[in-house]
RNA sequence: GUGACCGUAGCUCAAUGGCAGAGCACCUGGUUGUGGCCCAGGAGGUUGGGGGUUCGAGUCCCCUCGGUCACCCCA
């Protein structure tokens, strides 16, 4: 049957199947965020769209063509949230949050929005934590930040990551090296590609990062944005990768890591997975120095990164990474037609004794409960006869020996919590 | 926004323009009340939708909807 409704392009049902990547992607994210001491914070997940014209950036192409923009009944206008960086900096300012012993360590984690053509890796909803820190420009937050993304994805049990890591100055000398690029550009106009020419006029940076054959050769000789760090840039620069080095976290230098929001300064850095598209980029984020003040509020410094929960997915499933599965149901509970009222009481007692109990229904052969049962994975059948229920007991199979004991009714879940607690393995 | 490819059973996929199929999954039986393995049977389809060509369309053409991948860009 063809369904009437389906879901909308770029989203995402998670069906049960998928949950345990899900589920141990949050546990190990709340575990991880505690061993660094940061918090977590919720925010909405629309704000009023000025906060994201404002804070990502005019120019950029998720404020100029990804947002979901919308007029509600009071005719303001609303945003869902393609990003979550701009809307704690609100929380930040608006709760005054400066005001607290800083650094304000935080992470949220949600659903984000993007307008965009979906592919490998991409999609109109997804999912992201993302981790921000305010009020300190030490570059061991910095080393903080990064490690704790490295730590996370190495909890997770990745392997193979790839580390880029990049600087791109700040307003006293990214906008120097901006000209010299552009006047570098201008000299190869006839070398580079469409793509670029219009780059060049809207976001000089990203010829950096251009994939056509046609550029590359342009792109090797350009001038090198670590050539330019004023001094301030450079020794933030230079002290966190000794901080990376000296910890043994390797990273490539990649001089054309350039990103596409506004508002980072100084460090920024993705990590990249294989396997999983061309949409590689797992993790992304930076330094935004001046994003808090942008927002109106006190000029305090900030770093920070999103993390795509769909794309660390694909790349678990390209490394062969599996989450442990949900433990399985307890019993099941089988009867013949006859006795099925003591059995719908018995399922209620057990559950509320705490054991994991599924219901057989319907009138059916005690072979197909059965079967259910072994589908299920279920360590104990309980089977609700019609003798054993004249006798006021019932019979319990441990499905994993196929050893049956009659057990009186008042004592199953007695019964059942000694034998559970002693194999808490249940047959598979 | 641009481009390429693809829509057949719940899933993965067959079917030269000529009877819509297989494997897996599901259900039932093989045991008057017993799972897995095995065996037998069953159910399940508007071939995404609409139009056209043709004696005849899953197959060819057009439109449309959807998916996938890539570009742009991003997690």
């Amino acid at each position: 049957m063809t369904s009437r409704y389906q879901r909308p392009t770029g989203t995402l049902d998670i069906l049960p199947a998928e949950r345990p990547y899900w589920r141990y992607l949050e546990h190990t994210v709340h575990e991880v965020m505690h061993l660094y001491g940061y918090e977590q914070i919720d925010v909405p997940v629309f704000e009023h769209t000025e906060l994201y014209v404002r804070g990502v950036g005019e120019g950029t192409d998720i404020v100029e063509k990804e947002m979901y923009t919308f007029q509600d009944k009071g005719n303001d206008s609303l945003t869902l949230r393609p990003e979550f960086t701009a809307g704690i900096a609100r929380a930040y300012v608006e709760h005054h949050l400066y005001k607290q012993p800083q650094p304000v360590k935080l992470y949220a984690i949600g659903p984000v929005f993007r307008y965009e053509r979906p592919q490998a890796g991409r999609y109109r909803q997804h999912t992201q934590v993302s981790v921000e820190a305010f009020g300190e420009e030490d570059p061991a937050l910095d080393f903080e930040v990064l490690h704790l993304a490295y730590h996370l994805f190495r909890q997770l049990g990745f392997q193979h990551l790839y580390f880029q890591l990049n600087s791109t100055g700040c307003p006293a000398c990214r906008p120097r090296y901006v000209e010299a690029l552009k006047a570098y550009y201008l000299e190869h106009y006839d070398e580079i590609d469409a793509d670029c020419k219009r780059r060049l006029q809207r976001n000089p940076l990203r010829v950096l990062d251009c994939k056509a054959d046609q550029c590359q050769p342009v792109i090797m000789a350009a001038p090198k944005i670590l050539d330019y760090l004023c001094d301030d840039c450079r020794t933030h620069f230079h002290t966190l990768r000794a901080y990376l080095d000296a910890a043994g976290l390797s990273y490539v230098l990649n001089p054309r890591l350039v990103r596409g929001l506004d508002y980072y300064t100084k460090t920024v850095f993705e990590i990249w997975a294989e396997g999983i598209g061309a949409q590689a980029a797992i993790c992304g984020g930076g330094r935004y120095d001046g994003l808090v003040a942008e927002l109106g509020g006190p000029s305090v410094p900030g770093i920070g990164f999103g993390a795509g929960w769909e794309r660390i997915i694909l790349a678990m499933k390209a490394q062969g990474i599996t989450p442990p599965p949900l433990p399985p149901l307890h019993v099941l509970v089988a009867h013949m037609s006859s006795t099925k009222a003591t059995a719908v009481q018995l399922s209620a007692q057990l559950r509320q004794a705490g054991i994991a109990t599924w219901l057989a229904f319907g009138d059916r052969s005690l072979k197909s409960q059965m079967r259910e049962a072994n589908r299920l994975g279920v360590a104990y059948t309980i089977i609700v006869g019609e003798g054993e229920v004249a006798r006021g007991a019932v019979t319990v199979r441990d499905m994993r020996t196929g050893q049956q004991t009659e057990v009186p009714l008042t004592d199953v879940v007695t019964w059942l919590r000694a034998a559970l607690s002693t194999s808490p393995e249940p047959a598979s």
